[in-house]
RNA sequence: UCCGGCGUCGUCUAAAGGCAGGACAAGGGACUUUGAAUCCCUGAAUCAUGGUUCGAAUCCAUGCGCCGGAACCA
């Protein structure tokens, strides 16, 4: 079994994959990725093929990569190939492992013709409007379609009728028939097949129907032969008809469907339909705007798929709807861009400054390290100084605030690499905006050395003379709420109108001329950055910022003019507990007669498996409280509902006595009915054949105890300094140790004895 | 209202009846030629109420809250 690292997660779907593996229900694991190519991968998608994928991986088996194409009118090959392409970008491979749905289109239909045979299938002539208002609502029934009840004869010449494109479009479907009045309104004879005269992307003409999501993906599924078959939240509902299905069909493998939380991310949307719409109403530039959550977007931002796929172990699988902040992403981000980005100098908001003391005309070289140094990495590149250079406007202050750090009238600052400089002067224009800063530098700091001077701040800059004008892409969060549309408002209402900002004629360091499309560097003091592979060109980089690097100075500004930032509501918190009803008349009798509890006095006055049980088995042994409570505290949920029990009164009867004369202790109690619920059978012959025996005798004990206590001192000591709590661990440890046997009572006494 | 799912620090997620842990975020400090990175410290949670148990986040009951479900979408 893979251990658990960063690397090999461990989630509750990787415990079933663990049990059925140790179980021998399946040799080799076998997961899909299942898109639907009628739109652009996006990060919520990226959890998922990690998942997959990961899971593939981690258990040496296969992930296949299957395109969900049964709706003609909104697939095509663009999305085929892009999604294609994503997934090889994230870094996963599905060797020859690449399917279609549309590829099982005949068998697929055999399939159906096989349903119809059974009598499990109907071709319905309902119209779209009909369907819907028999189908009923979440709180009544529906009705039986009219067409229910067609003979097999007649719903085959049907079904084949519909292929033969003898019938417009919506004027029939397939449905299965399993039940109108079903809860589960999925169950209400849902839709197979359509009639959709329209051209796909693959089959081309050869089809005039199409099967739906519910028929196609759980029988693609088993055709493929996949042993877990994971999706997302919304389809726990669904699960009902895969189940219904690949129960009713010959099919060679019999897979299952587990359902996990899809990703969700504050100041982000992240449906299909939103993200089309954004494309489509040009609020952005298209599906790789490099603000567009999607992998075609963040690629072209510059996250690295590194960073996906470790933000997808981070964030974790569970079935919580969950939102995780976009700050642990970017958190990830940074992280793996901190090690990969040679720093390199650029102003974003340059500021002139003039060095009135540097000789006029003269340059110098001065040798500048790509990496910090806890960045093992080699690696330097020279920087021309001159006379004039420009720094940030934000690295200057005429009248600084308090822990201001960088330039201001008389102020020392370092300019990263190069001298220490002071502020002599300040020149403005006519509407009294600073032009430019005229400074003094000292030739004893060359390199940055400022000797046993204490300056604070270092600034990046950037030579005048040398400079190269780059264009720079400020992108930000795409909205500028925590959940876009939250409360049913429209999402696009909630778009941030500074995700971008272009600055053209930034100056950036010489060597950056020569940037690539698809370098990434680091702007010492900016942010990680990637030179822009489509809108780059040769020797005219566009720098896309990826993420900004952390500003503490930034938040400590905001925070000193603190702007009222509404955090949106927590849910309503639960108002007090209802007060408790009283006893139903039934259940005061039950309470009295027996001397119960209220609590399962109210239980065992339901009528029902448990009221049977219970009664049974007091007939055989009169502990009424006893069996009560393991009646109705130990009973599995299955047992109320009413499925049977491996076993009868007389067992229960018999365990209840084997506690009461102390052969066996609650907990030991509990031991043999895991083992009755499982295989039935005995207490006594179960207990007997694991030689189980309650251990109450001190001198038995006590030497367990001691060994315990001598083997962990850490834990004895945490006791000892207040933690009170251990002593259940310890308890925990000496239980174990006699396999569940002994007393606990008696060892927490022994254990309270030894403490003092 | 019916069915299903889910409730653990602000957020995400562990703990299979036995020490409520980790990460991000927050606050504080050290270090610093990036107000970055790194390091250290602090605060911070089991939805509620009952019950079972030596011991409950975990089992049982009742309630509350949130999400999903009535597409010829997936």
């Amino acid at each position: 079994m893979p251990a658990v690292t960063a690397d090999r997660p461990k989630d509750f779907i990787r415990d079933i994959i663990d049990a059925d593996l140790a179980a021998g229900r399946h040799q080799k694991v076998v997961t899909r990725f299942p898109p639907e190519p009628n739109g652009y991968l996006h990060i919520g998608h990226a959890k998922s093929i990690c998942l997959n994928f990961g899971i593939a991986r981690d258990y040496g088996g296969v992930c296949h990569l299957r395109f969900d194409d049964t709706n003609p009118t909104t697939e095509n090959v663009e999305y085929a190939d892009a999604i294609m392409g994503d997934v090889r970008w994230l870094g996963f491979d599905w060797g020859d492992k690449l399917f279609y749905a549309s590829d099982y289109y005949e068998r697929l239909f055999e399939l159906a013709v096989e349903l119809i045979e059974k009598g499990l299938a109907y071709v319905c002539d309902l119209n779209e409007e009909q369907i819907s208002d028999y189908r009923g609502t979440v709180t009544e029934p529906g009705r039986p379609s009219p067409f229910r009840d067609r003979s097999v004869a007649e719903n085959l010449d049907l079904f084949r009728r519909m292929r033969a494109g003898e019938f417009p479009d919506g004027s029939r479907v397939l449905r299965a028939k399993i039940d109108m009045a079903s809860p589960n309104m999925k169950l209400r004879d849902p839709l197979l097949y359509r009639i959709k005269h329209a051209h796909h992307y693959r089959s081309g003409d050869r089809w005039c129907i199409y099967p739906l999501y519910d028929f196609a993906h759980p029988l693609s599924d088993a055709l493929e032969g996949i042993t877990h078959s994971i999706c997302t939240l919304e389809f726990e509902n669904n699960r009902d008809i895969y189940d219904w299905l690949v129960e009713h069909l010959t099919l060679p493998a019999r897979p299952h469907q587990y359902e996990f939380a899809r990703l969700n991310l504050t100041y982000t949307v992240m449906s299909k339909r939103k993200l089309l719409q954004l494309v489509e109403e040009k609020r952005v530039h298209g599906w790789d705007d490099p603000r567009m959550p999607t992998l075609a977007g963040l690629r072209r931002r510059g996250v690295t798929p590194e960073a996906l796929r470790a933000f997808a172990t981070r964030v974790g699988v569970a079935k919580n709807n969950s939102t995780v902040e976009l700050a642990l992403f970017e958190h990830t981000l940074r992280e793996d861009l901190n090690e990969r980005s040679p720093r390199v100098l650029c102003v974003l908001d340059p500021l002139e400054v003039v060095i009135e003391n540097y000789p006029e005309g003269q340059t110098e070289t001065l040798e500048a390290s790509f990496w910090p140094h806890d960045v093992p990495k080699e690696g330097s590149r020279k920087l021309p100084f001159g006379r004039r250079v420009y720094i940030d406007r934000s690295d200057f202050s005429e009248n600084p605030p308090k822990d201001f750090f960088r330039l201001a009238p008389g102020r020392e600052v370092r300019l990263r690499h190069a001298y220490v400089i002071r502020c002599e002067r300040v020149v403005k224009d006519a509407a009294g905006t600073v032009t430019q800063l005229v400074c003094s530098y000292d030739p004893a700091t060359r390199g940055g050395d400022a000797g046993a001077r204490k300056v604070k701040g270092t600034i990046h800059w950037v030579s005048a003379e040398h400079a190269v004008d780059v264009e720079v892409r400020l992108y930000d969060r795409l909205f500028q709420v925590e959940m876009p549309g939250a409360a049913g408002s429209d999402p696009l209402a909630d778009l941030n109108p500074g995700s971008l900002v272009t600055r053209a004629g930034c100056k950036a360091e010489p060597s950056l001329g020569a940037a690539a499309a698809g370098d990434r560097f680091q702007f010492e003091r900016e942010g990680f950055f990637f030179v822009d592979p489509v809108a780059s060109r040769a020797g005219a980089p566009v720098f896309n910022r990826t993420v900004g690097l952390k500003d503490s100075w930034a938040k400590a500004v905001q925070k000193a003019e603190p702007k009222a930032e509404a955090r949106p509501a927590k849910p309503a918190t639960p108002g007090p507990a209802r007060a408790r009803e009283a006893l139903s008349p039934e259940a005061q009798a039950l309470a009295d007669r027996h001397g119960l509890s209220p609590e399962d006095a109210r239980v065992l006055s339901e009528p029902g498996p448990l009221r049977k049980l219970f009664e049974a088995a007091l007939a055989l042994h009169a502990n009424a409280r006893g069996l009560a409570a393991w009646v109705v505290n130990e009973l599995p949920a299955e047992a109320r509902a009413g499925n049977p029990l491996p076993f009868g009164a007389p067992e229960l009867a018999e365990l209840v006595a084997l506690i009461d004369d102390g052969t066996l202790s609650g907990a030991l109690g509990k031991k043999v009915l895991a083992e009755m619920l499982t295989s039935g059978g005995s207490p006594k012959a179960i207990a007997e054949r694991q030689g189980l025996k309650q251990i109450a005798d001190p001198a038995a004990l006590g030497p367990v105890v001691e060994q315990i206590l001598a083997k962990n001192p850490d834990t004895v000591a945490r006791y000892r300094s207040g933690n009170k709590n251990v002593l259940g661990a310890l308890t925990g440890m000496v239980l174990k140790e006699t396999r569940g046997q002994a007393n606990p009572k008696l060892v927490t006494q022994l254990l309270l004895d030894k403490l003092g």
